[in-house]
DNA sequence: CGCGCACACTTGCAAAAAGCAAGTGTGCTG
DNA sequence: CAGCACACTTGCTTTTTGCAAGTGTGCGCG
């Protein structure tokens, strides 16, 4: 069941990490998925504090709410806020376990390569 | 935008988890790791199994390499392997986690939104 | 009632990234 | 020396992302 992908093939692999990437791979997803970890928020509030472009968090949030990620909870006149289902709240771990994977964790092996200073958003 | 962080001002947060997609939030990237999760592995065989387009592939594997998450592995004559630093090697959590996420478990409580089926790459 | 304002998005267009196909260089191997 | 496998490049098209400005809607106020 759901085994393979692409069974007695040559052809590539598909994992459930790439079904995972198809919903939360998008540029700023994830990012947005963090924030709502806090509570629900408005559309405007998620704007400023990711920074990220109106258009782009538009198409996000139709996609993550299609995705059953996240839903719209409407509030006073026309205003609105999102809030994650609990498929969209189990992003948590992967969340964290990457937060962690980028946090300098001082007193470990030390390894790899040394770090390159960047300067930019995502991607 | 919003470059060198935004320390201090009223601007966009800049957490962690920004930081983690900047290295493996491209396209390919969290894919090809997971395949170097198996063990080192060569260019065309990376290429075959995942499908990526050969011009991304080497844009990611320079990426990565410089980002201290691989580094290659010469062999002989003009063939090399790619394979996992420690850092790398730490992407394996982050990576479970997500497959787990997306791993449809059978006998929860169905909640969110019905699953519609796709049919195509990553993104 | 009409005006301005905040909020939640659209729309239009430019820049960047991803994708496809074909080509290049290198070192065997026959 | 021709042919082949491997590891990439290069050129061009398509898709995605980003920026800036515009649209619609429902109050709050004079």
């Amino acid at each position: 069941m759901t085994a393979g992908g692409d069974p007695a093939a040559g052809g590539p692999e598909w994992s459930d990490l790439a079904a995972a990437l198809e919903v939360v791979g998008a540029r700023w997803a994830l990012l947005i998925v963090e924030q709502l970890l806090d509570g629900p928020q408005r559309y405007g509030d998620l704007q400023r504090r990711l920074g990220v472009p109106t258009n782009i968090l538009a198409t996000r949030l139709r996609e993550l709410q299609e995705a059953g990620v996240l839903r719209r909870l409407p509030l006073h006149h026309n205003t609105r806020a999102y809030a994650l289902t609990a498929r969209g709240a189990a992003l948590r771990e992967p969340i964290e376990a990457l937060r962690r994977w980028a946090t300098p964790r001082s007193g470990g092996p030390g390894e790899g390569a040394p770090p390159a200073p960047r300067a930019s958003p995502p991607r």
